[in-house]
DNA sequence: CTAATTATTGTTATAAGTACAATAATTAAC
DNA sequence: GTTAATTATTGTACTTATAACAATAATTAG
């Protein structure tokens, strides 16, 4: 076992990476960010930077966040710690992953600081990323995957009011799966839902009725054991 | 947004906390150490130290744990990072955890380096630990029930040959619950199971069978998408 | 041999999952 | 308007799973 100096041992920093996830047109999609700045300059990268020596790593990822793409008030969650140590060609830096679930058209995007594009891409279309970002994406896809087998968090993903239909394909699309619509629909017969009388728009057939998730229902049926959420 | 040197950044340091899982009599046990060292001097902690800069995560884990416990070739799995800047009295020190679950009866733990002592402790009750060892203990616990009933980790904390009872006992344990042998049995049927001709032994009653988990046919019919583990 | 104890299997009723068929409400073309 | 095309929604029959509880089986201790 080698000696080290303490003091030694303070030669790091760490970064936050936040991996936005959003879904539109049918596809779950990431928020990606093109770098100004070195070094990958002029890669698409998730977004995520160096986190102050006094900061808490929460704040950070709220702060890093809206630096770069101008979005606030998301609801993160902490994913995975990367740490190899030849990830990042500056030096020693561990990262921390962080992901939010959004509603696309309830936010504007917009590229600032280094930051010289957002876009949002489809998870299964993603391109060569700075780092090791790949490998960070496609891991917290794989844990929202397993995320939406347990929790209801889908509702965070899809519009405030959805059809059964959007509400199917979005696991179709997830799970890379067909499923059956009737049966769908007796799944989830027990996940509290609030039927309205408004129907879908601008379709050139019978239109779907819209429904939004009682979430209050929900949780108190959790509560007395009386509902779980499982796909 | 304050402006900071670059190599200010390169100033923290970040450790390793293991906690390992174990189950016997009936108990969901986490090993503890109990500190000879300043900070928190004299209190129980769970098994952690600080990253060598150049060092890579999972190994920096597997070295710490053997330090201070002797165990070794344990498997480990990454748990959550905290990064609270006040947590630790001697500078900004992140820690990221690593949990595994291991057969208590098959490994030999020794106190060694800085640790004084060695104690498995039932997971309901663990004392006031250093830092936020509390904190980290109950949430990698909380994980550890999550996956509990998503994968089948329950059979590495299990002995090889093990009743029906046992395994009841473990969930009932560990999610504070009673459940019908009759209707847990039903529940299992699908998971692959290797029936012995052996039975429990020093027993004053009837003795149960011995089963163990066939863990390639579970494999085999997971990839069909013919067994899927749930409890 | 008998009581005590726990293991194991069965029974019945209700709910959930699966595959597929039937019916309903729209739009678009005529 | 009438009708075909399209998708939404509901229904049917069969198989599995869940739940509460009852019955039977294999040990040990005396």
């Amino acid at each position: 076992m080698y000696r080290i100096d303490f003091s030694d041992f303070f030669s790091s920093a760490f970064s936050v990476d936040c991996i936005i996830f959003g879904y539109s047109e049918d596809k779950v999609k990431a928020l990606l960010i093109k770098r100004s700045v070195k070094p990958f300059e002029n890669y698409w990268a998730v977004p995520g930077d160096l986190v102050y020596p006094d900061e808490d790593l929460p704040q950070a990822a709220e702060r890093v966040l809206f630096e770069l793409t101008g979005l606030k008030n998301v609801e993160m969650h902490q994913s995975e710690t990367f740490g190899n140590p030849n990830r990042h060609p500056e030096g020693r830096v561990i990262t921390i992953s962080y992901f939010a679930l959004i509603r696309i058209e309830d936010f504007e995007v917009k590229a600032s600081s280094w930051a010289e594009e957002v876009s949002w891409v489809p998870i299964f279309e993603i391109p060569q990323l700075a780092f090791d970002h790949n490998h960070i994406l496609n891991s917290t896809f794989n844990l929202l995957c397993r995320k939406l087998q347990n929790d209801p968090i889908c509702f965070d993903l899809l519009p405030e009011r959805f059809t059964l239909n959007e509400f199917q394909k979005l696991f179709e699309y997830a799970f890379q799966v067909e499923m059956d619509k009737a049966n769908f629909r007796k799944k989830i017969k027990n996940i509290p839902l609030i039927a309205h009388e408004e129907k879908q728009k601008n379709v050139k057939h019978r239109p779907a009725k819209l429904f939004s998730f009682n979430k209050e229902t929900f949780e108190k049926l959790t509560e007395l054991g009386d509902c779980r959420f499982r796909m």
